[in-house]
DNA sequence: CGTGGGACAGATGATTCTAA
DNA sequence: TTAGAATCATCTGTCCCACG
C-alpha cells in the first residue's frame, strides 16, 4: 500500500473522475468535491493513510451521490451537442423548428431522429428504409445546410418564427401515427405543426418495439404517450 | 446545368474486451 | 485501474444518376 502525497491527489482524481463522469466539467466538480471530502477525513483522522484505492472509493461514492441528487435534473440539448458544433453553438432542436421548412422532409426527419433523439444511423436507416451510409450522408448534408442557414442573418430566423401556417391543426396522435407508419413526410408535417402550436416533443425512445414519446406543452407540462 | 440523393471507400473517433 | 488491441459507429470526400 503506497501512501500518496497531497499534490498527487488532484492528478489521480482528475483522471479517474474524467473516466467515470465522461466529461471534463463534471470531472472537475467531482475532483474538487472529493478533495474537500479527503481533506475533511484527514482533518478528523490525521493518521489515515491516503491511498489510490481510498481516493477511488471516495470519488465513486461522491459521483453516485451526485447522480442521485441530480436525478431529476434536465440536460439542455445545447450541452450535449456543444462539442459537435462548437463554433456556432447551435441548438439543433431550435434550428430544426425554425428552419425545418428549408430542409426536405427526409433530411428533417433524419436530423430529428439522430441529432435530437440520439437514434443511431443504423436505427434511423431501418426507420426511413434507407442504407446506413445514405443516412449518414443525408445527415451530414442536413447539418451543413443548417449551419449555412444559421450563419445567415437572424432576420431569417425571426421571419420563420412568425411564419405561422394558417389553419394548421396537428394533434399528438398524428405525430405518433406518423412515427408508427415510418412516414418521414407525415412526421415532418406533424412535428412542424406541433412546434407551431407550442408543443414540443422533448424525448423519443424505442423500447421493446414500442415508441415512447415525451411531450412538453406550452405551459411546460410534461406527459408521455406510448405507441401501440 | 444545378440540386438532391444514393453508393462506396477510407479515415477517424468511440466503445468494449482483455491481460497485467 | 490501466493500457493496448479489436471492434464498431460515424464522418467525409468523391463519383454517379435522376430530375426539373
Amino acid at each position: 500500500m503506497i501512501e500518496l502525497i497531497r499534490k498527487d491527489w488532484k492528478e489521480i482524481l482528475t483522471t479517474y473522475s474524467l473516466r467515470i463522469t465522461g466529461n471534463r466539467w463534471d470531472a472537475e466538480d467531482l475532483t474538487q468535491d472529493v478533495i474537500v471530502k479527503v481533506i475533511e477525513a484527514v482533518r478528523k483522522n490525521p493518521e489515515r493513510p491516503i491511498t489510490k484505492a481510498y481516493l477511488y472509493r471516495i470519488a465513486k461514492n461522491a459521483w453516485i451521490d451526485s447522480q442521485r441528487a441530480h436525478k431529476i435534473r434536465t440536460v439542455p440539448f445545447e450541452q450535449n451537442h456543444e462539442a459537435a458544433t462548437p463554433d456556432f453553438l447551435l441548438s439543433s432542436r431550435e434550428l430544426l423548428e425554425q428552419l425545418a421548412e428549408r430542409l426536405s422532409p427526409l433530411m428533417c426527419v433524419i436530423l430529428l431522429l439522430m441529432d435530437v433523439f440520439n437514434f443511431t444511423a443504423k436505427e434511423t436507416a431501418v426507420f426511413v428504409k434507407m442504407r446506413e451510409a445514405a443516412v449518414q450522408v443525408s445527415l451530414g448534408r442536413a447539418r451543413l445546410k443548417l449551419k449555412k442557414l444559421s450563419q445567415e442573418s437572424t432576420a431569417i430566423k425571426k421571419k420563420k418564427v412568425v411564419q405561422k401556417r394558417k389553419g394548421t391543426v396537428v394533434d399528438l396522435d398524428v405525430l405518433v401515427d406518423a412515427f408508427q407508419r415510418c412516414d418521414p413526410k407525415a412526421i415532418y408535417h406533424a412535428f412542424i405543426g406541433l412546434a407551431q402550436e407550442g408543443m414540443h416533443l422533448s424525448q423519443l425512445k424505442a423500447l421493446n418495439g414500442k415508441l415512447h414519446f415525451t411531450f412538453r406543452d406550452p405551459d411546460d407540462n410534461l406527459f408521455n404517450v406510448i405507441s401501440k
